[in-house]
DNA sequence: CAAAGGTTTCAGAGAACTTTGAAGACTCTG
DNA sequence: CAGAGTCTTCAAAGTTCTCTGAAACCTTTG
């Protein structure tokens, strides 16, 4: 659905010409409209004149997934965390754990201004 | 699996006992060490005075499963860039699809860069 | 070098996920 | 405000993935 939405040559599709081009029914084309647009990869587009709804793409959807897939990095880290309260110190566990936890809290620190980054470089071209 | 070995008071651990721990079967855990292995993210460990198997996590594990992740990152970018090469020039579709290519090329060069970091960071503890 | 201990493989069973199609709900428009 | 067109929901069917258990296969050791 999203290679879809990346090679129409139009700027929004409509729900049926995504039915039909991909070979899916109405109700699979609901679906994954419903879920991508939870995840902000897509939006709805306003089409006066037409009474169907028109998708297409959200402007800077790739940095949104990957701030998506931070969500996850935070995940790592905050089980690690309860990981490590749970075990007693000095324990192999706890040293793994530790690294674990040191890790996913490096990542979460830095991606979310690696995508920043991406945002402001952006601007500039 | 992850978990268990996460846990494990010992430095490493047997087949069957992640079977036991985890309560499944000798082929689950074979197919996940396998699994795991071909991922970086275990190791075996030579266990002398036992014929059992002994795994553990890898130094490093979770940079390498960053790292990995950085592959879908490349898959992203290519699969733009042959989409490009596809598409018409001046189309929406070649707007979209320079704007991923755009930005999968930047996470490309940048995350390894990030990990990296990590891991000097990680030398001076 | 045979036998015991341990691991891997694989076909079949079961669980989980996805798709469909039809019915119901919503929403414009005349 | 009735009707046509469109979207959403959901139960049933289909597909895919995962697990198990038994058999085959290593590998160490007496």
């Amino acid at each position: 659905m999203l290679a879809a939405l990346l090679f129409a040559d139009t700027d929004s599709v409509t729900a049926p010409e995504l039915a039909e081009g991909l070979g899916i029914s109405s109700g699979s084309v609901s679906g994954a409209v419903k879920m991508l647009s939870t995840v902000g990869l897509i939006e709805r587009v306003p089409a006066p004149g037409s009474r169907r709804e028109h998708y297409r793409l959200r402007e800077g959807a790739w940095a949104t997934l990957m701030s998506a897939q931070n969500s996850v990095v935070q995940a790592m880290f905050e089980a690690a965390d309860q990981g490590i309260a749970a075990a007693d110190a000095d324990t192999p566990a706890a040293r793994r754990l530790t690294e674990m936890r040191d890790f996913y809290g490096f990542m979460f620190r830095e991606l979310p201004a690696l995508v920043e980054r991406w945002q402001t470089e952006r601007q500039r071209l």
